[in-house]
DNA sequence: ATATTTGCAAATAATTTGCACGTAA
DNA sequence: TTACGTGCAAATTATTTGCAAATAT
């Protein structure tokens, strides 16, 4: 028993590397897309299969954008905190915001609201692109 | 020339009735579902144009839930406000947040991040779910 | 009248799945 | 070996579109 997966396999590190490229979100096709360009051929499916297995594993994070398409990053285990996305080059940082307790205790107070989680995103421009 | 749409027609009603029904998003499908269920028959395409209608007009918001359904609500032009979702009956209340301008100035500072548009909702449970 | 809306069926798009074959451990 | 992974093609799901018929103004 103790039946652990975890097979090191080419079209995996492929797939990984294509996130480790860049520290934005990128969805299935993107990634496929990104392989096909690079002379790798993999089946879409298995960037699919792949891009859940790391999320599973904790070591990407989804996002579904405005048009429904889940995209993945990689992204350390996260101790709560939200992202800046940049317009220009789809770039994200990290933005750490403890004042969020803040507003968990004005929501208990003016309406009666148990705050379990919640998500932020903010959309602008990076340094570099601005 | 001039030419204004806007035609009141029975589908159009009872979609919107559906809606006004509830302070919570409804994808098109439940839309169309409630509608059966009341005896109405409408096409789920009629359900959708509709939905997207009500949206250009600005009488709804359109929120992308986390598995990329898009769900709709009626919900006032929002000068700039946020949403807290109860988990257990999806009623949404609005948030008000002004200090919101607070993040953008120490977003700038900390990252040099130019701040465009957020987005934010709150997850847990309203005063009636918990 | 006539411009807009609807229903229906067919077309898309994103994602998932079944299964025979390939491969890492 | 053998349990896990991959490719491929077919199946699902959500959404959109073309077009002739229905309807609001």
């Amino acid at each position: 028993m103790a039946t652990r997966s975890e097979y090191a396999t080419r079209p995996r590190e492929r797939i990984a590397g294509v996130l480790r490229g860049a520290r934005r979100f990128f969805s299935a096709a993107e990634v496929h897309r990104e392989l096909t360009a690079q002379h790798v051929r993999v089946a879409l499916s298995t960037v699919y299969r792949t891009l859940e297995h790391l999320r599973e594993k904790g070591e990407a994070t989804i996002r579904v954008d405005d048009t429904g398409e889940a995209t993945y990053m990689f992204c350390e285990p996260a101790q709560h905190h939200h992202h800046a996305i940049c317009n220009g080059c789809g770039r994200v940082e990290d933005v750490d915001c403890s004042a969020v307790e803040q507003f968990a205790d004005s929501l208990r107070n003016l309406h009666g609201f148990l705050l379990d989680a919640h998500t932020m995103e903010f959309y602008g421009r990076c340094a570099a692109c601005r």
